[in-house]
DNA sequence: AGTTTGTTCAAACAATTGTTTGAATTAGGG
DNA sequence: CCCTAATTCAAACAATTGTTTGAACAAACT
């Protein structure tokens, strides 16, 4: 074997991810992902059976990665008061706004996800038994009134996401001409504070009306 | 002339609008818009030179349409007070969630741009002076600190969008297989309840201390 | 050494995109 | 009635997309 087939399976990986948490999925050509992993035009559909193989693939390191280190472990969380778990989460959601290292570029291709979710990613959830919201939704409920509906929770962890996402995604957006907002780590810090009080403060608030 | 071209071009429009909103400005090829409008394959440059220039027109006709008739008017909103304000606005931005007429569509249009701005869309907003979030700015700040600057209540009008925006974006993958949400207008009522709850409840914590 | 197996590569393929072309068609003004 | 200008139309174009092909290549096993 000239190369090693792991080794060009992990440069392809590590350019794909790369892409597509700055583009998200399908504005990612298969051309850009090969002159960037510096392989073959074929390689992809050779190592990965297309480019929704590979996206699958990127998609299950992703969300091993975030999963065990995550902002909030399962049983750490327990150990954190509700208001440092929300803030700690909230923290690393926002931190594909600032930084450019692993976990954010996960961070952010699940950001893209969210705004519209491709069929790929819908495959992946389905097979995945643990939502990619869970961890939201737990931070959120220990917000709610005890006897606030599953649906409530899961209403509020999905604004709670939304909040987040749309400064992750529209980064560039932001920083340049009608808002001008200058982004660095003052202002994530600041921002992650406004997302925390405002959920903080509301959430008691969301009564147990919604239908089940 | 064969058909008066002001005709053409609202057949056009018509059927831009209805496939923009449903799956955005890039998802949405000519070929479809011509097919749906029953018009020629030529017809878009020949009228619109382009179809982002189509697009442009259509973002023109959409703002306008939402800005005359918005949930809130500029003079209506010091008339209500700012909860009934909040909430028919939120009321307004879910619309799409379950609606399909005119202004649902437009208010759907625009809830893509805001996860993924496009080319055409951010030149739109440069030479349109009113930004499009200054009716959520507006709301937003009446529930802030009164020294509450200028920058918070941007962020916070972002936030407020963004969370109404993930239901109108994601409407059907939600009442799909992991979540299966009933959408119908009592949901719809809840989850309009539930945000501005959120809302109403976090604001007035927001501190003031967001950089200007 | 020779064969097999796994991997790389350049090239071509088929499908889709937005746009252009040039002829055909139609309505209105002289 | 004819001529001009505006509009429609079928077809082709150029560019980009994801995928397939078949030869070339390198290492491992017999």
């Amino acid at each position: 074997m000239t190369r090693p087939a792991e080794y060009t399976r992990n440069l392809i990986i590590k350019a794909a991810v790369s892409l597509f948490a700055e583009k998200g999925f399908e504005r990612s050509s298969v051309r850009d992902i090969v002159t960037k992993a510096r392989v073959n035009q074929a390689a992809i559909n050779y190592h990965f059976k297309g480019k929704e193989g590979l996206y699958f693939e990127v998609l299950k390191i992703a969300f091993e990665r975030l999963t065990e280190n995550a902002g909030v472990d399962a049983e750490e969380l327990k150990s954190l008061s509700p208001e440092q778990a929300l803030r700690r989460f909230v923290h690393h959601q926002l931190r594909p706004v600032l930084f450019q290292d692993e976990m954010s570029r996960y961070i952010r291709m699940f950001a893209w996800e969210s705004a519209h979710p491709s069929k790929v990613f819908r495959k992946f959830v389905a097979t995945n038994t643990t939502s990619y919201l869970s961890a939201a939704v737990d931070i959120v409920r220990r917000f709610l009134p005890p006897n606030a509906k599953e649906r409530a929770a899961l209403c509020a962890a999905i604004c709670l996401m939304g909040q987040c996402n749309v400064f992750v995604r529209n980064r560039d957006v932001f920083a340049q001409d009608p808002f001008r907002i200058a982004i660095n780590e003052g202002f994530v810090d600041e921002l992650a504070d406004l997302i925390t009080r405002l959920v903080i403060g509301g959430l008691p608030h969301v009564d147990t009306r919604l239908t089940s």
